[in-house]
DNA sequence: AACAAGCTAAAATTCGAAAATTCAATAATA
DNA sequence: TATTATTGAATTTTCGAATTTTAGCTTGTT
């Protein structure tokens, strides 16, 4: 019987709490939610998880059978393919979009934002493997957010977003990935191309950025 | 105590009908959905609805406000335009691939849908005012998902699957259109063009066929 | 009158248990 | 032996009731 913060339901917290525990890989893909071992670790009944996870299998993170419960997504390089193929389309349109509407608060949250990433450390030493800070990782999320936020359409961020959340999950599941690529090199060079508003441009560079992410991503698969 | 039907569930037929409901016109955009008297008129749990009414709510056909329940979606000219503007992105692109990709079986199934939905009469009369056909609407739809159905990218297919749903809802709230375009032709130019394997002239075709619907609802709005 | 605090009914949310479903192991039958 | 029932435990799904929240109404105070 938890206790509920301000306005907000059981049910939400549950899902936040969900969506980050999963992907931030404390699952392993594939592996079983059981409704009832979830609603004893989080405290609350059945029907509160039950709707958390109903909400996150709709958004794709979650996989549901019907009568055989819910598990976590599975992981395939094809689906990950997909997932980039479908976040090229959408996120280079949004970004067209937010580059043609953006205004100036726009330009400078872009400016504070990358500066915010540059100055972030990317890696941290864990089990004597590198992995990817959690800090960097949000401000990543953010500054790539950023530069699409200016996009009129809504509905275009919001898929967006929730592609986003599905090839976050293949950040954790990709084995150790090396700091190969100049990261930094091509953020800044992002943001330059969106503040001169050269969409072709800025464009292309993120196609690649994406591109390069995920070929490191399946080379560790 | 409503039976359930082979091995689906309960929520899944909630859902299915609900989204009809929904679709067909039913409510009235921004109307509450009480769960309780929704539980009554299905004659199922407040649970089952309430599961119904999260998962549509995820998709956008549903309003959810914490601790206020559910709605329908509302409606209006600027989300109508980003549902439009967000189908061209995703359902060219699906276009393209799926002309890609298609094989011959994938083609007789356009060829067989096209003739199917050039056979079949769009409106019909209903209180002095002409409506569209419930069969046809179906084909309509079955044959624009027929187009883009060789495409691979399963994640893109389903955002499709979703936008179209978003853009369904509109075409039953905005007043009487007008049968004014030949929609047939249009639909005949598109399946030639998929058919020849041009993709520039079907992502053409299609971007004018979408944005004409569009502008006909829009003035009706 | 204007405003705040308290009360109440309706609705949303959450709960704990009942019912249904699945799966595998065991027993029964041919 | 091979095949078909049967049973039962584990899990999912559904239920009906309890709890919590909200919004409107009433009452009391300045």
């Amino acid at each position: 019987m938890a206790k509920r913060n301000g306005s907000s339901t059981l049910s939400e917290n549950v899902t936040k709490k969900l969506r980050h525990d999963i992907l931030a890989g404390q699952y392993e893909p594939g592996s079983p939610l059981t409704v009832s071992e979830l609603a004893k670790s989080f405290d609350v009944s059945v029907a509160v998880v039950r709707e958390a996870l109903t909400r996150l299998a709709t958004q794709g993170l979650v996989l549901q059978n019907p009568n055989h419960g819910f598990s976590v997504k599975t992981a395939s390089e094809e689906e990950l393919k997909s997932i980039i193929e479908a976040r090229l389309i959408n996120e280079s349109a949004a970004l067209r979009l937010s580059i043609a509407h953006g205004d100036l608060t726009w330009e400078s949250n872009v400016i504070a934002l990358h500066h915010k990433l540059s100055q972030t450390a990317e890696y941290e030493e864990a089990d004597q493997k590198l992995a990817i800070r959690e800090e960097w990782s949000d401000i990543h999320r953010q500054f790539h957010y950023q530069l699409i936020a200016a996009c009129p359409n809504a509905l275009l961020l919001d898929i967006c977003r929730r592609l986003w959340d599905l090839s976050e999950f293949y950040r954790h599941w990709s084995f150790q990935q090396q700091p190969t690529r100049d990261g930094r090199a091509e953020h800044k060079a992002l943001t330059d191309a969106v503040l001169s508003r050269d969409s072709d441009r800025a464009v292309d560079i993120f196609r690649t950025h994406i591109q390069l992410t995920a070929d490191n991503l399946l080379d560790n698969l």
